[in-house]
DNA sequence: GATGAATGAGACTTCATTCAT
DNA sequence: CATGAATGAAGTCTCATTCAT
């Protein structure tokens, strides 16, 4: 899941034409930034391969040498940004009291959306209308809650948090909340005057809503 | 249904070219219910005017003669489902206590999310492209969030809920996170195995996060 | 020819639907006059039938009791601006000098043309397109012609203007000069800083071409 | 003929999607060929893009290649034809009686409008409603009138032409005169009997209304 | 007669993808 | 393999005219 060697096959579906040369292998990774640009700037349904084939600088037709189709780049573009997302800098961060690890949970995953928030845009568009796409996302969320329904868990073992919390419907409702207010907040531009306040209060809720001791 | 006699003119910018006979009226009615319909089954991209005229079985010309535009019927449709949304049954509600009022309130939404939920998915799809409609659904989001914050005052106030949560970020988050949960489960299909479970744990965190004692 | 009772009939094919009450025969003239309005602010590929019937004050569907077509009105409306540019108010003008004559015929014509500026570039435009229309306006320039030429004819025979000029031809360049360089100037907006200058020009020139004694 | 090679860079505004490989360019000539045609037989407002793709032999989205609008084309094609309408060839002229001049350059003027008389139509019915059209006409008419008025000048120094002319208006004048007069007998088709009858009394007028001597 | 709603053929333009060079 | 030209189906919107009330 970290090795990012050939993330596009595993990932996303999205299959690359076995780069052969040195020098194809360069012009791919031109052509799959350019396209991160270009849907960032545009939107997917308004990126025109003629688009990313000229931000690229590579002539129309290039472009389909390298992908099949404009959704196929867009599923690469997918992949790694969700790579990147999911990416915690290989801290094991086991040890830490509950409220510590999620507020350092948290905030990781802001600075991530941060970093990334044009293109969770348009992640967030694609995933209105694709299937592909929709199912791609589902098996995302579905790792990441997993991951978070089990600190649940052992914590509900070692009496922090009640018993009678549905640990992985917590962890899914948690999730949304976070990410659909950062969503919200940055994507949409709903007018928050203070960032700070609203982490915090994020912070705050998830801890009081897992009925944390106060720290 | 509460005088929602011209809530196209008021709400949402949607303006029509008032149709002057009753006829006219009848006509414009069909079109737009069939609109909605369309809409929920092909989603906003995906359906073109020729549906839509077809489904109310007018000429394709006729669709114009009400609606300059998809998008225009597009704002109509999703003004009223705003209407519907927000409308809650002209129960006032106080004087129960913060439990049950967040219990009714939540599934008072849960019920209007369901029985709206095809159109709800297009809502969002939309919401991702068109800033004119991202404008209009902000005005709704505020809307419902000072009311919520307001209500979250009182309780501090009355001493139910700690003073050193802000308000309308709390508002903001719960309502991000019951609206993103919904929306997971019921448009993008997340498996959940159980409704009840999922509404329960919805109540009980909101609950939580609030602070509010053990009812 | 000067009678206008129904110069429609004999002017233009444009025919009346024999308009029965006093009543109707006002919206006929209500929307004669808006038709004239519209296409003067619009030109006549741009003006909507909606247009001259909502500035006449009547509904759509009326424009076509009065008036088949969208041309039929525009032939009715040139008619009579034709019959107004063609009629000078009654005077002989006969025993004046060929100068006198020369300059208060093209006098005449300027302020006419300046009092029908706007409709008579709209004359123009349909004129390059509209083959009966095109017709019309034939007669009536061969009309003014023969009359010019008549005048040409007789100064010859009295020794005023030279034999070897063909009267019919000159007749002809002349008006040409006299027309074009209006349209030029008025519906073209050709920068012509001074309207006397253009004026007298034109008259010397007729003058002049026409081999006339210095006055 | 004399460097047209970016004329339609330099001429009008009407630059074009400079096609890049000389399969491009043999296309877009292709393109423009057939909608000159086109809009001879048809004129501008019964021209579709399909009869100039269908004329040229290429998809209907090639003629999009190589030039954005119905309107594009239309520039491109009237500018080639300003250019072949001016361009004299070559011959400098001078030395030569005015009388001589005037003959040989109207004349000349005669045989060019003659060559290209349909397409002179159309451009004057595009005059009747483009404004973009209206401007690059006044220019190329503001050119030959800035050089007959130089020519006029000259002949007033030398005692040729009376002073008390006006040579601006003049030139204008006459211009308008010989344009007009072709225009309505070539275009319009007003019945002349003799070409030769029409052309000879244009040149009489013109050189008459200089006050020329006779010659 | 007056009204205004209904009609639908038709025009323009776009753009993902294919193909010739 | 690179290039960029070629394709053409598809979609939106217009508007003169007809028709039902």
């Amino acid at each position: 899941m970290s090795g990012r060697a050939n993330s596009a096959e595993s990932g996303g579906g999205a299959q690359a034409n076995a780069p052969l040369t040195e020098r194809g292998a360069r012009t791919r990774e031109k052509v799959l930034v350019a396209a991160r640009e270009v849907f960032e700037e545009r939107g997917f349904p308004d990126t025109r391969v003629a688009h990313i084939a000229h931000r690229a600088q590579v002539a129309y037709g290039s472009f389909y040498t390298y992908f099949p189709s404009k959704e196929a780049v867009f599923l690469e573009v997918a992949d790694r940004l969700f790579a990147e997302m999911t990416d915690r800098g290989g801290v094991p961060a086991s040890g830490a009291s509950p409220a510590a690890r999620i507020r350092r949970s948290n905030r990781s995953y802001y600075e991530g959306y941060l970093r990334n928030a044009k293109m969770m845009a348009i992640v967030e568009q694609v995933a209105t209308f694709n299937e592909e796409f929709q199912e791609l996302r589902r098996k995302h969320r579905a790792t990441s809650i997993t991951r978070t329904a089990g600190a649940i868990r052992r914590w509900q073992r070692d009496g922090l948090v009640p018993d009678d919390l549905d640990a992985e419907m917590t962890a899914r409702a948690l999730a949304a909340m976070i990410d659909h207010s950062l969503y919200l907040w940055i994507v949409q531009g709903d007018d928050t005057p203070d960032t700070q306040r609203l982490l915090d209060t994020l912070d705050a809720l998830t801890h009081r809503a897992l009925g944390l001791p106060d720290s």
